[in-house]
DNA sequence: CCCTGATTCGC
DNA sequence: GCGAATCAGG
């Protein structure tokens, strides 16, 4: 245990894999997982052997820019590309949604608790920001909300503490303690 | 200046 | 194997 951020987790790979697949940049796939830059995204699918989706040299690859939104526009349905090389694990986007947390510490339940606080009924959590990937900021909850691969995907947004990848509620939340982790709240 | 991925190169 | 620094481009 006591994996930080660093490290590609077969788990970690898995979603690089996928978001990269779907068409996100490698500065948007770095800021969702956190704990690794883009360079260190871009590294890994060089390693991995990805390359390929985005041609090089160019700014063929901003598209993204007209619209903030972190979505793949029309995911794997459209282009062969999906096909092309990568195996791309379908019917397992909550899988993805959750994955998308950013390093699990110690105390963090498995990806399945979360995913079903995550999308338990909706009490009165904060009013989330809202803010996509390109508008978090360090200190910012990057709480994931909605499916990272839809154009509604963003994050809590709200105030962190320094240090901590969530703000006060949502960290309630991903740091449930093993004994109390019966009555979670969903965002 | 913002961003993109590609590559190099020290660790 | 890893990722910061750098490169090359939009």
């Amino acid at each position: 245990m006591s994996e930080a951020g660093s490290g590609w987790s077969d788990e970690r790979v898995e979603l690089l894999k996928k978001l990269w697949s779907e068409g996100l940049s490698a500065s948007q796939i770095a800021t969702a997982m956190g704990g690794v830059t883009r360079n260190a995204v871009i590294g890994k699918v060089h390693r991995l052997g990805l390359s390929g989706r985005a041609k090089s040299t160019s700014g063929g690859a901003q598209k993204p820019r007209k619209s903030v939104s972190v979505a793949a526009p029309r995911a794997a349905t459209t282009n062969a590309r999906a096909t092309a090389s990568i195996p791309l694990v379908q019917g397992n986007t909550a899988l993805a949604a959750v994955a998308v947390a950013p390093e699990r510490p110690q105390g963090m339940p498995a990806p399945a608790a979360v995913a079903a606080v995550a999308t338990s009924p909706a009490i009165a959590a904060p009013e989330s920001q809202r803010v996509t990937i390109m508008e978090l900021r360090e200190n910012m909850c990057r709480w994931p909300m909605g499916d990272p691969t839809s154009a509604d995907f963003c994050f809590c947004g709200n105030r962190t503490t320094p240090g901590i990848p969530y703000c006060t509620f949502h960290s309630r939340i991903a740091y449930q303690p093993p004994e109390r982790r019966r009555d979670r709240r969903s965002n």
